[in-house]
RNA sequence: GUCCCGUUCGUCUAGUCUGGUCCAGGACACAGGAUUUUCAUUCCUGCAACAUGGGUUCGAAUCCCAUACGGGACGCCA
């Protein structure tokens, strides 16, 4: 049996996490089974734009590297994959109920009649579910528009859906649809509701409302696609053998609805940002490149020295929102002290430190890394000091900060001329706190 | 209220189907510590869980039942 699976959001005008996670429990099986993955608009019964409602849909599934083989933009042989524009369809099946003397008129909308047996509800999750469907439901609203309900199992026949993945909250809808699917005369699919995603504090599922709940806010601030993806993968569905980074290859290889967890999952946007902090470190350095220099499109500096204060930051980054600050002081020569910072420093004595080093950079002109490492060593073998009583200070006078990159790298990167000028001023600005 | 689903460290999870190798493993977070190169990196160590009560069994995190708790659904929303 040929695999088909579909993503049916509705455009809302927001993409919400846990409907990317949906998507892409359905698009890992598809691809795992080398079935087709389907994105089908449910937008009935919504006023609203649908089409820059549904762009935010696309947008965020291109963005998470999440194709579709039938739907809006590459079409397929189901079309349309608007439900607003199936109607024709939607009317062709409720006939089908119709003759089965399967529904009735009641102020003016149409109802289906229940059977009221209990419906199994094959799942492939959570094992065989019984549930009881007790009261009549309306499949056409009395404006004549069809529910979802009924235009969700009609188009899950129409476009021969074979394993329906979908969240938790719809496993109690289920039996409304098993008793569609049978009055339509339909195989009934395969079932697999995935866990909720519930908000980081507090009780009950994300909402739109919760802070992190968007996937265009994830972009917004910055984050590798890739990471959020791995991290979603992983809420509700594991390897098994305590991995956690994977390429999505291997993700696909090893997906099966089977291993996924019936466990609700609550989101943790700390281990988020730690899987991002690993993806920008391990990015090659073409792309950071890449991507640094747009983030960084405003600054006005040599391309070289862009590139080179970049490559160094790549360690330390842990995410590309930060970017921008991490290495602002690379291009801003007017530094600014913050006192108590400068009166903390004291202890190192700072104005000797400064002069020490400043006395090796005037007469010094290999700037490499090794020989930055020596000649620290040097000063601090000669004035009974460590290492790092000249890092603190240095660092503070060349860029106003306590945490950056490696030092050596940094001052080479800054080369000679500009740490001399940032020295100098450093020892006028401070001299009269220090 | 009715129905459905679930319950392993604070969080995500491995282990549960096929009971013994689990005084329960990994990761995040947190707390200590290390690096004659500093820091937000890296590395090491530590803290920390089988919801409760019954039962089955020589033996239960693993099987069964009940209770509690959590989540979801009960719309002419999707």
């Amino acid at each position: 049996m040929e695999v088909r699976v579909r993503f049916a959001p509705s455009p809302t005008g927001f993409f919400h996490i846990g409907g990317a996670r949906t998507a892409l429990f359905n698009w890992l099986y598809a691809r795992h089974r080398g079935g087709k993955f389907i994105l089908r608009i449910e937008d009935t019964d919504l006023e609203r734009n649908i089409r820059e409602a549904t762009d935010v849909i696309l947008d965020g599934m291109r963005w998470l590297g999440m194709d579709w083989d039938e739907g809006p933009e590459v079409g397929g042989d189901c079309g349309p994959y608007f439900q607003s524009q199936r109607n024709a369809v939607y009317d062709e099946y409720l006939e089908i109920l119709r003759r089965k003397d399967c529904v009735y008129e009641r102020d003016g909308a149409i109802f289906f009649r229940v059977s009221q047996e209990p419906q199994l509800i094959d799942d492939l999750i959570r094992g065989p579910v019984y549930r009881r469907e007790e009261k009549d439901f309306v499949l056409y609203r009395s404006n004549g528009t069809p529910v979802f309900h009924f235009v969700n199992v009609v188009d899950d026949i129409a476009m021969k859906i074979s394993h329906v993945i979908r969240g938790e909250d719809h496993l109690s809808n289920s039996s409304k649809h098993v008793e569609l699917f049978r009055a339509l005369g339909a195989t009934v699919p395969k079932f697999a509701h995935i866990p909720l995603i519930l908000k980081t504090n507090g009780s009950g599922k994300m909402s739109k409302r919760d802070k992190g709940a968007l996937v265009e806010d994830y972009r917004g601030h910055q984050f590798l696609p890739e990471a959020l993806r791995n991290y979603l993968c992983l809420l509700g569905w594991s390897p098994k053998d305590n991995r956690e980074i994977m390429p999505i290859e291997e993700v696909i290889r090893l997906f099966d609805l089977c291993d996924v967890n019936k466990n609700n999952a609550r989101f943790d946007d700390e281990k988020l940002s730690h899987m991002n902090a690993i993806y920008v470190k391990n990015m090659p350095l073409d792309r950071f490149l890449e991507r640094g220099k747009i983030l960084l499109s405003g600054i006005d500096a040599d391309k070289d020295y862009l590139e080179k204060v970049l490559a160094i930051c790549q360690e330390k980054l842990r995410s590309f929102e930060e970017l921008k600050h991490f290495v602002s002081y690379f291009f801003a020569e007017d530094l600014e002290y913050d006192a108590e910072l400068c009166s903390t420093l004291k202890r190192y004595d700072p104005v000797a430190r400064i002069g020490e080093f400043l006395g090796e950079v005037e007469s010094v002109t290999d700037f490499s890394e090794a020989n930055l490492e020596r000649i620290i060593g040097e000063l601090g073998k000669k004035h009974g000091l460590r290492a790092r009583d000249y890092i603190h200070t240095l660092r503070f006078a060349l860029s106003g900060r306590t945490v950056g990159p490696s030092f050596y790298k940094m001052v080479g990167v800054m080369g000679r001329e500009r740490v001399r000028k940032r020295l100098s001023r450093a020892l006028e600005k401070g001299a009269s706190q220090w």
